[in-house]
DNA sequence: AATTTATGTCAGTCATGTTGACATATCTTG
DNA sequence: CAAGATATGTCAACATGACTGACATAAATT
């Protein structure tokens, strides 16, 4: 069907004229790492985003929703911190989980300002269905490479991640060591 | 300055109404996994985001330069499987890499309806320039893991992936061996 | 000659991000 | 206590990058 001469720069000699390149690409850039995480990402929010379609939800809702419910009694302010987004973004999706009874919100006790944000049973049901659906495509990723490749996994995912400054929810995940740590 | 109880359910015992919920989750899903690959993921993509604002691109320009870049004289219809998207979105991108000399469209040689793309001398040094703050990130990762590490974590990304109907950029990239595969 | 395929394009819509301005309640500080 | 800072919410306008549906053109296939 498609017969064009696929990642064989070689085969398109010199037909090309003075811009088109099909030059030697530099080696010492980490080619193969940078596409393996482009595919694995996204398939791996592609499992939840099919699901979400069936409740008028999008991606957004999914992170929103996901991280009230493993951080119970997040703030608005932590919540902008960890998905780096403006407040007026973030204020139309929450509003749309509180409406609909996936997430309430709570006075702060020492802070009435605040308003602490809690899953509901029904938002927690949604979060756990689409993180079951994430955990089976790792898990079968996982079973590839055995338990010491798991550990190994994680110290690398760690490590690709900026610590300097830090919002509250990696600090809490930086908390918990790993194994050599 | 933030007093809350963060990340502990138990400090907000039951000051929680009907709807709120602190309870246990899932001990059998992969929360870690879930987060570090969420945060990984952002800071991976936050580096080249910031250096494309500067040429007035988006992460939509950079994929589309970055396969293009990768696998020469790419048709098409084949960025169009790898991207998912559909042809009126890739078209407006497409356009302006074209227009601003990133890219050059060939007409195919066997079938002449084909505009087989190629990056110019302009487009391989930005994604170069991109992909080299990427490899900046993984490299200073894969350090912490070690060598038998970087086998490992390739290991796990690929099967992390959808096998099938995968697309032909895709097939080339498991033609690929792995160690120990 | 008729049909299919590869590509391009017009027009409208939606989801999710942005800036900037401003309102309200509450806490902190002089 | 009064003044200012902070946490949150909201209005309005806009940008990007997706989407659907319809249609056009050129070239290949049948």
């Amino acid at each position: 069907m498609t017969d064009i001469n696929f990642s064989n720069p070689a085969a398109n000699p010199d037909s090309r004229g003075s811009e088109a390149r099909a030059a030697a690409q530099r080696a010492d850039l980490r080619w193969d790492i940078i596409e393996l995480l482009f595919f694995a990402y996204r398939d791996f929010v592609g499992d939840p985003d099919q699901e979400l379609q069936a409740f008028g939800f999008g991606r957004a809702h999914h992170r929103v929703l996901h991280f009230v419910y493993r951080y119970p009694g997040l703030k608005v302010a932590d919540l902008l911190d960890v998905l780096r987004i403006t407040k007026q973004s973030l204020g139309r999706v929450l509003k749309q989980l509180l409406d609909e009874g996936y997430i309430v919100q709570k006075t702060g006790n020492n802070d009435r300002r605040q308003r602490l944000l809690y899953a509901t049973a029904k938002g927690e049901a949604l979060v756990d269905r689409l993180a079951g659906l994430q955990t089976t495509r790792i898990n079968r990723a996982l079973e590839e490479i055995g338990p010491a490749g798991t550990e190994t996994v994680r110290r690398f995912l760690r490590a690709m991640i900026d610590r300097d400054d830090p919002d509250k929810v990696l600090e809490t995940i930086f908390k918990a060591p790993t194994a050599k740590e």
